[in-house]
DNA sequence: ACCACAGTATGGTCAGACCATACCGAACCA
DNA sequence: TGGTTCGGTATGGTCTGACCATACTGTGGT
């Protein structure tokens, strides 16, 4: 026994103490997305820690989307606060199914989930169409099965975008980066898109008039059509 | 002009060379989780490195939960691919709510999506509601807001897991873990928790019977209950 | 059979060096 | 005055080599 009482169950490594002291930095002084942290080697000296500690915590941010670095000198360079939670997302599935932690079928079905609340909500918001409607312009001139994707893909992030959720933009983003190959192979399995086309122009029409409803029910018979087997 | 052809327009840095070759040799050797990588001097002379690069690569993977770090020696010290996609997300809301590119409104309107596609699923699964059951015990049992809060993200969390989707219920208990002091808050604001003790017996009750309207209908009336700020 | 202890492989941390990049500014021309 | 060139400098990116704390491994003694 050491009389010096309880021993911390598990050591923090230093990099979690800059990380924690860089997030209360962030939620204490009000920084916010374009403002920018000190240099490596000033906040190494701030914090009394090695720059390697202060790196890999800003490693562990650049991850989760919220630092960009530059290299250089001047306004731009250094650490800058950024938003992109979505390419810490498609990192983090790709890895996953890589693992297989994950199933394809659990990253459509979330799909799935997502969109049907996206539409819904993206009708009975009366939200600008605009977009989807550029996408449906996309995939008409698409030559190829990526290239029909890439629209396709456009036109479902666009349905996503237009719930004003930006969580639930995000996610849809990302899970329809990890599903790409499967969806270029889901196409073409199919051939003909022109099922598919017809329930865009549903999906669309339905957002336009404001039919929640419809637009969902049209989403989910999308899919159905679209990975007909994974609907048994 | 350099008669080299095309530079690069974004330089690789190195640690990301080092992440490229580890997760090619995670799904070409097929490694899966409790698979153990090479050390970190190892992976580094391997990959014509320095031990820094490599560690920043570890960071990222740990960050993004697909490995775990243990020191020592032994069969279970080193870097072992584990999968823990929910701390990587609970920080990446986290931060992202930190940093107000995140409202909370968002949150709770994607728990809401979640949950009520959830216990759907979940009823017309005929999941095991077991772990319902004791985390509603829980709650009967709890003296404070805290530790009321704590079986109701049980609860909740019980009902995403039931749906029987990885991804859905790793989403799912990071959004409750980014909203615990928010629900504390909303549970002491109501005071009386009886109504929402019924409205967890109507959605346990419904997803026992099978009746998957039902239980997403009893979610979405609970929300209501729970959080009635946010539904005007 | 048990135990104590030295050995060793592991990640964690640090200090210091050097490089590439990109801006800044002064000196230098036109 | 105006532009251009070129060195200075702050930034992140990388490497080397060292040392520490930890936790297993094996050996040797009892």
């Amino acid at each position: 026994m050491d009389g010096t009482g309880w021993r911390p169950v598990k050591r923090t490594r230093t990099f979690e103490d800059v990380l924690a002291q860089i997030e209360r930095r962030i939620t204490e002084d009000g920084l916010t997305v374009g403002d920018r942290l000190p240099a490596e080697r000033q906040l190494a000296e701030q914090l009394g820690v090695s720059r390697s500690s202060v790196r890999e915590a800003m490693r562990v941010l650049e991850t989760l989307g919220v630092v960009s670095s530059q290299v250089g000198r001047g306004p731009d360079a250094g650490a800058v606060l950024t938003s992109r939670p979505d390419s810490a997302l498609t990192d983090l599935l790709r890895l996953h199914l890589g693992l297989a932690s994950l199933e394809m079928r659990e990253v459509i079905d979330a799909r799935h989930m997502i969109e049907q609340w996206a539409a819904a909500q993206a009708a009975a918001a009366g939200a600008d169409t605009s977009a989807l409607a550029a996408a449906l312009d996309g995939m008409d001139g698409a030559k190829t099965a990526e290239e029909f994707v890439e629209h396709d893909t456009a036109f479902h992030c666009a349905i996503a975008d237009a719930s004003g959720n930006r969580l639930i933009a995000a996610i849809m983003r990302s899970l329809r980066d990890s599903m790409r190959r499967y969806s270029v192979e889901a196409v073409q399995r199919l051939g003909d898109t022109s099922v598919l086309r017809a329930d865009h122009v549903r999906i669309l029409e339905a957002v336009e008039r404001g039919a929640a409803d419809e637009a969902a029910q049209a989403v989910s018979e999308h899919l159905a059509h679209a990975y007909p087997s994974l609907f048994r």
